[in-house]
RNA sequence: UGCCUCGUAGCCAAGUGGUAAGGCAUCAGACUUUGACUCUGACAUUCCGGUGGUUCGAACCCACCCGAGGCAG
């Protein structure tokens, strides 16, 4: 019989996921990780949770305790909050002094969850790991999952397909609906708990407040990015994102207006006015490129954030390894530092960070 | 100093006698394992620079005062 060990979030689609495994017959044993300690990790400001009895991470481990307990398996637990600060978060503060906009998660499945996780489960005698993911893995080949609108393969595009042998993902399958039916049904104390977000094992933020423990805020000005006047004050370039609208801290204007550059050696922060052309690129350049598949398709679709649309695209694979997308139709808001995925039909073939915009063959200046 | 214009919520801004549009911003919620985007809801309870007056009734008319700007000088 062959052992599965979990990855157990406290939430719904890792305890359904270890149902189904029990169900299919594997020997299953749950492996709680706890990545983030908001009191080593100095994490007050901005923190919905401090005043709390207890942790939120303590409530979910506490969650998934029971869930456990229902299903009759064991629960381990391990700890990667320093691993977790010296491969993902480090990372993600470093980005952001460069004034682009990461995405910790993608790092997090590459460096924790599907290398030291998968090691550990090891060391506890796992033939397989499963997650609670919404994907689906094939003969080394990643794909998304079933359900469209919770699909989840993007935040895996950048493991390697080596990572993926030996690993389950039982739900990829499912509607999410139907997940919750399931534990529902199998009588989980999970299955209507609400769905957590935010950055995986950190959550719910008050974002600006939350960077400022760690990244000292250095104003600047604001520029209207057509007529290149100052029209107000930024508090700090780390706190803003391409194609962001809220909080940025301007008014009067009948128009909305919305963040769509930076210029870090200048402090400038550049803002456009309405759905302006301004916002629209038509290329892009990828670093750090990798591919879980063999296929290297000149032409496939691409997704430039999580839960973006799917957009149609070239690519133009250039000599030191990086990547040109030429995007058939103008995409709004593509952002430096976050990741562009590739799909080919269901299949995910792979990612690369975006680090320039172009739009007509010129790089955008205001990125 | 004379004359003119203007003074409406955090910001723009309608409304010129009948009992305060709208936009932006903000806040809350929905959505969401990245900071979005989008969507929904709330947002001047007698108040429209101030004080009096006319009127059944004024933010809108009159007087004066305060304040901002402009033209003369």
């Amino acid at each position: 019989m062959a052992k599965v060990v979990v990855g157990m979030s406290g939430g719904v689609d890792s305890a359904v996921a270890a149902y189904l495994l029990l169900q299919d017959g594997y020997e299953v044993e749950g492996l709680f990780m706890r990545n983030w300690d908001s009191m080593i990790n100095n994490d007050i400001g901005g923190n919905p949770n401090l005043k709390n009895a207890i942790c939120p991470q303590e409530e979910d481990y506490n969650d998934a305790l029971k869930t456990c307990k229902i299903l009759g398996i064991s629960l381990h637990r391990v700890d990667f909050i320093k691993e977790y600060w010296d491969y993902v978060f480090t990372y993600f503060l470093e980005e952001l002094k460069k004034g682009r906009t990461p995405n910790p998660d993608l790092l997090c499945n590459k460096y924790i969850k599907f290398d030291l996780f998968k090691k550990e489960a090891r060391r506890l005698g796992a033939d397989f790991i499963a997650t609670g993911h919404y994907a689906k893995t094939k003969d080394g080949k990643l794909f998304r999952g079933f359900d469209r609108n919770k699909d989840q393969s993007y935040f895996l595009a950048m493991v390697s397909k080596e990572q993926l042998e030996e690993v389950l993902f039982p739900i990829g399958h499912l509607e999410k609906t139907k997940v919750r039916e399931i534990a529902l049904q199998a009588g989980l104390n999970v299955a209507q708990k609400k769905d957590s977000t935010g950055i995986c094992f950190i959550g719910e933020r008050n974002y600006q407040a939350f960077i400022q423990n760690y990244l000292k805020p250095n104003p600047g000005d604001i520029v209207n990015v057509e007529t290149l006047e100052k029209i107000g004050t930024h508090t700090g370039l780390m706190n803003y994102t391409i194609g962001q609208r809220r909080n940025v801290g301007i008014s009067g204007d009948l128009e909305r207006h919305y963040v769509c550059g930076k210029d870090v050696s200048k402090n400038i922060l550049y803002v456009a006015f309405g759905d302006s052309d301004y916002l629209y690129s038509d290329a892009c350049v990828l670093e750090n490129v990798h591919f879980i598949s063999e296929e290297k398709p000149k032409m496939c679709s691409a997704k430039f954030r999580y839960r973006g649309e799917d957009y149609p695209v070239s690519l133009y694979y250039l000599e030191n390894g990086e990547i040109k997308v030429q995007y058939l139709e103008k995409v709004k808001a593509v952002t430096p530092g976050q990741v562009c995925v590739f799909y080919l039909g269901e299949e995910c073939l792979g990612s690369g960070i975006i680090k320039d915009v172009y739009k007509k063959g010129e790089k955008l200046f205001y990125l």
